[in-house]
DNA sequence: TTGAAAGCGCTAACAT
DNA sequence: ATGTTAGCGCTTTCAA
């Protein structure tokens, strides 16, 4: 089963594949016949073009990689979904690959993009271990999401301006009459993780409130950090309430407590961070940070497409804090 | 800002490209010295190999293509997820395509695909709205996922045998004593609807029930559909319980029904179809039939990874039901 | 209107 | 141990 060609099309018609080439193009300098014998054996044989071939001569369609650490938390599928609409709609190619937030993954992934000769690079950076190198991207543009590490300052970044809203996620607690509030999130070699936390701890004082050192909790980000996490604090008993400060390290800290009311009747107040549709029908609904997935794609498709990567003062955008 | 190719190098060193290429494959037949300093020079200069050139020359790793109808629903994702995972450790390419269940769109993804040489696809098969014709995969090897395309009816499919789960969700509900079950499902363009719908006619009278047609609710299987079709039900009020047979319907339903309860205080009961994690946190878990995700995407790398495509009869995985 | 040649980056197969 | 040639599929440039 040989793989159709121009040259192989050109073979069976008994003329050049020049001939052929045009004729696909819609050339005008091709007899009418011709061209319409062309297109038609063309479709007959089932002919589709090499895209490596484009690729190798330069002129392929432009192709943006898109690193997450994963994609079955609801708010990196948004996203990759929006900017997959984005880009069609721009004619970029866009190519997902999952880190599973492991620098060595992410490295892989960017080596596959330089390969294939991709632009630019939309990423959510992994926590890097031993810090030390960046990422090699190469010379591809690169963007960075939701994070940013601290070893490329100048690369831009788009941003989730959440202070105030975790902020008023703990005035809302403390409003609530919970003295004792315990936070969830990432290490401070993330510097979602560094601002998220300062700005608990900000909300917190500001609430008249102390912040006892075991109160908070932070690690390496992921479904089932949170989920420990929460754990140890129902465990502890001491926190009435649980404030989260990331994607995963939410969704895991949340099936704790709910499992916990449940199965041992511990209460416990919480908030969470992203607004997974869900989050509005569990219970009478779950307060959370939210953070507008749309508005990122697009600001990201924007970097891509235009040259003026330097319009780094508008790339933070406001989270809201919904009370659920 | 050129890119660097064996041939820079080589200029750069004053050898020939040909050495260069044996030094950065390792090959044994280039001086130790010789090898060394082209690699040192290969990592200072940048040199990623590129990917066009290989899949020219044929040596390029296989590319499997996934078309997906949307990555947003935690099943496709999870899907996706295991399968990368799986496509991983096979050193295969995977290269994911959303549809929103379009059939445009579906042919512009395996067109692209056709064109960077994939190997195979996944696809679950739009709902084609004239019929006709079938999507032209051209010569690569096509597995059908959950759904089964009529006008392609010897592709392989790795398929979801839910009957018994349905059949025991109905029971479940009458055995409740619900004597007016709603269904609400894909069109029976769909395999996959046809099958669900026979199961769940079957279920009712079993149990004892009929069917009157106007507790049957069908349309092309999406969030909004799910949505729409539940809210009718509630306004009816003629029904007491909603079965639904279908990942994307069962969440758009499941949101109407939540809605309805606290703001109309319409009570129904209700089974979804797949099992995202948060139906389990939902007031006291949403009862539903439960689809082995993981074990589908190993399926689909296997048969993708043996030339055995034929052993069919064991391409159907035992849906569960789940009663919460 | 058609064709022939060259070249994109790479390696297998021959030279040397 | 190193170099030269050819060719993967395609289009741009130049020639007929």
């Amino acid at each position: 089963m040989n793989r159709v060609t121009i040259k192989s099309i050109a073979n069976d018609l008994g003329i050049s594949h020049m001939t052929v080439s045009r004729a696909l193009s819609n050339s005008p300098n091709v007899q009418k016949e011709t061209r319409e014998a062309v297109q038609k054996r063309a479709r007959e044989l089932g002919y589709v073009r090499n895209a490596a071939a484009m690729v190798m001569r330069g002129d392929a369609p432009k192709i943006v990689g898109l690193l997450l650490p994963n994609i079955v938390n609801e708010f990196y599928a948004r996203f990759a979904n929006d900017m997959a609409t984005a880009c069609e709609s721009h004619s970029l190619q866009l190519i997902i690959h999952l880190t599973n937030d492991d620098v060595a993954n992410q490295q892989q992934a960017l080596d596959r993009l330089q390969e294939v000769q991709a632009s630019s690079v939309v990423m959510v950076p992994a926590p890097n271990g031993t810090d030390g190198d960046t990422p090699n991207t190469g010379s591809m543009r690169t963007i960075e999401l939701i994070r940013q590490s601290r070893n490329a300052p100048d690369t831009p970044a788009i941003l989730v301006d959440d202070g105030p809203a975790i902020r008023a996620a703990t005035a809302h607690l403390a409003r609530a009459g919970h003295t004792h509030i315990a936070y969830i999130g990432a290490t401070s070699d993330l510097s979602s993780g560094r601002r998220r936390l300062e700005a608990f701890v900000q909300g917190t004082m500001e609430a008249g409130l102390t912040v006892p050192p075991e109160m908070i909790h932070t690690g390496a980000p992921s479904f089932a950090m949170g989920c420990d996490k929460a754990n140890i604090i129902l465990e502890e008993s001491r926190a009435t309430a649980i404030l989260c400060g990331g994607f995963e390290i939410s969704n895991g800290a949340l099936s704790a407590v709910i499992d916990g009311s449940r199965n041992m009747e511990r209460k416990i107040a919480f908030v969470g961070y992203g607004d997974p549709s869900f989050y509005a029908w569990i219970e009478n609904g779950v307060s959370t940070v939210h953070v507008p997935v749309t508005e990122l794609a697009h600001r990201a498709v924007d970097l891509i497409t235009t040259q003026n990567g330097e319009a780094s003062a508008s790339n933070a955008f406001p989270a809201k804090f919904i009370a659920r």
